[in-house]
DNA sequence: TATACATATGAGACATTCTTCATATGAAGC
DNA sequence: GCTTCATATGAAGAATGTCTCATATGTATA
């Protein structure tokens, strides 16, 4: 591990630590979609979808495309695609009873 | 992204976006070592380092071995080794300045 | 410019997670 | 069995993070 990575991953877990942030990308991953359409798939107030954007945007998980008043959301694949792919691969070879190693 | 690997991810993640467990893990990349060892070298107490181990032995971050009274504690490479290099990756394309962009 | 719609933002209440301190467990040697 | 050393655990206050509600910004259109 590089020195001073350290930093860096907290700044990026901690992002992704958030069942709204993660439920947000989980469906932004089928689609890219403006924030309405994101609340009402998620069930979520438009407000908190919204604050919730802002830091997977920052971060650059996610990219956004000004249209109009609307603003369509999309995930950045490069990133986002092996990431789940590994934390996939963890739960499976490392957590056999369905992620349940994987617990508080 | 497969159906329920959100809630995967929400654990994942949790675990690793706290800056004690991750110096932890920094440290251990180094090498194994015990509790006091690694409390010594950063500069923690001993309490701290243990309740912070425990939940990345539970998520299988890390191993234990037990020696004597002692207990070993090693890093999880197949994980670890390129979680961190796509953390890295992901600074250096998308985050320009230094993981700058990766901020609260 | 007035209105409607889409999204963003701020502040406070609320919830969760961390850290600390005190103490418990457990293993080895006497 | 008693003492010592290594580690783990519990509880409670402190610190952070999250959500909600109200409101602001910004864009298009009449």
């Amino acid at each position: 591990m590089k020195k001073g990575l350290s930093e860096t991953c907290h700044r990026f877990f901690s992002v992704l630590s958030n069942p709204t942030r993660l439920a947000a990308l989980e469906t932004l991953m089928e689609g890219s979609m403006n924030v309405s359409q994101l609340a009402e798939s998620l069930g979520q107030e438009q407000s908190m979808v919204s604050h919730n954007l802002r830091p997977l945007v920052r971060c650059r998980f996610v990219e956004v495309e000004r249209r109009g008043k609307e603003r369509l959301y999309s995930v950045n694949r490069d990133t986002l695609d092996p990431l789940f792919k590994l934390v996939e691969h963890h739960a499976e070879s490392f957590c056999p009873s369905g992620g349940r190693c994987l617990e508080r």
